[in-house]
DNA sequence: GAGATATAGACAGGTACCTGACTATTATGT
DNA sequence: ACATAATAGTCAGGTACCTGTCTATATCTC
């Protein structure tokens, strides 16, 4: 086991490129599932979507996106009549986000989109490298920022 | 070794957040040792320049981000002072970026940021981790595009 | 119940990457 | 040598994040 090169290509170089990997393979899935008009940052609110509703607010610290990020996604979304926005009746600052029918029906399918890709890379590269990557970053994430704030820490 | 839960955060969202750390990380040692004006795009000119010069599309290649990045990236570097441009005696298509004297001086600072990075993390979360995610995630990398495509491949 | 503070969202603006189309020049193939 | 293809660089435009500031409403404290 000799570590003939500690540390040639630095780890930033490596994270953008592999999630710029990522990205594009979302895309393409969502675009091969036949959404195209769905891009990666609008999943996140079909992940976390409710039935009684939910903040952009409460949507930006489950995605871990800012507020103006969030806001965009779920304006493209109405614009596209996947989602609604109403007034939430207990407190009148906010606006709750809704599936609208059309947006129900695509759920599943914005939902599994990560998981898909989990599973493709999986078969390239073993499933179980695809998991100590995970473990892996998830330590160096908790380390970094003191704790868990992925909210998948269960 | 039971699987208790295979997948919980989505790959994406831990390389995004990762990569966010790193990029902050890299800024604020930039801003450390006094130089606030350059950036983390910068950093990769100062990396790869040579005292014969370097035509921008070979600093695309280096660092893996594209012609329009890289411009811009040289041209903040010239107004700032840090390098120039002269045209390629051999191809009259060409400008050769070459390092001003100031640019020379923060040269070694610049080039540094990325190894003081990982010597940090690898601080808070042991070196071999660090390193356990960088082979890990080069291995992903290159079973993804079919060949090292980063140019350290050694 | 008045005042400080926190939160929901809107608005303005910036960064680091991307794509595609275009011109000028160089290399290639017959 | 001449058509074709590849390459260097520019220009125009887009995306997914970010920051900071501002208003309206809620909450907390005394």
């Amino acid at each position: 086991m000799e570590e003939c090169a500690p540390s040639r290509p630095p780890l930033g170089l490596l994270l953008r490129l592999v999630h710029q990997h990522w990205t594009q393979a979302v895309e393409a899935a969502l675009d091969e599932a036949g959404f195209g008009d769905i891009r990666p940052p609008h999943a996140n609110v079909f992940t976390f979507a409710r039935p009684e509703g939910i903040k952009v607010s409460e949507l930006t610290k489950l995605a871990h996106v800012r507020k103006q990020t969030m806001t965009q996604a779920v304006e493209e979304l109405e614009r596209l009549g996947y989602v609604e926005r109403r007034p939430d009746p207990d407190d009148r600052r906010a606006r709750l986000v809704f599936l609208s029918e059309r947006g129900k029906g695509v759920r599943p399918i914005a939902m599994a989109t990560g998981r898909l890709i989990d599973e493709r890379w999986a078969e390239i590269a073993g499933s179980q490298e695809i998991e100590q990557i995970k473990h892996a970053l998830q330590r160096l994430l908790d380390r970094l920022q003191g704790d868990d704030q992925t909210g998948f820490g269960g």
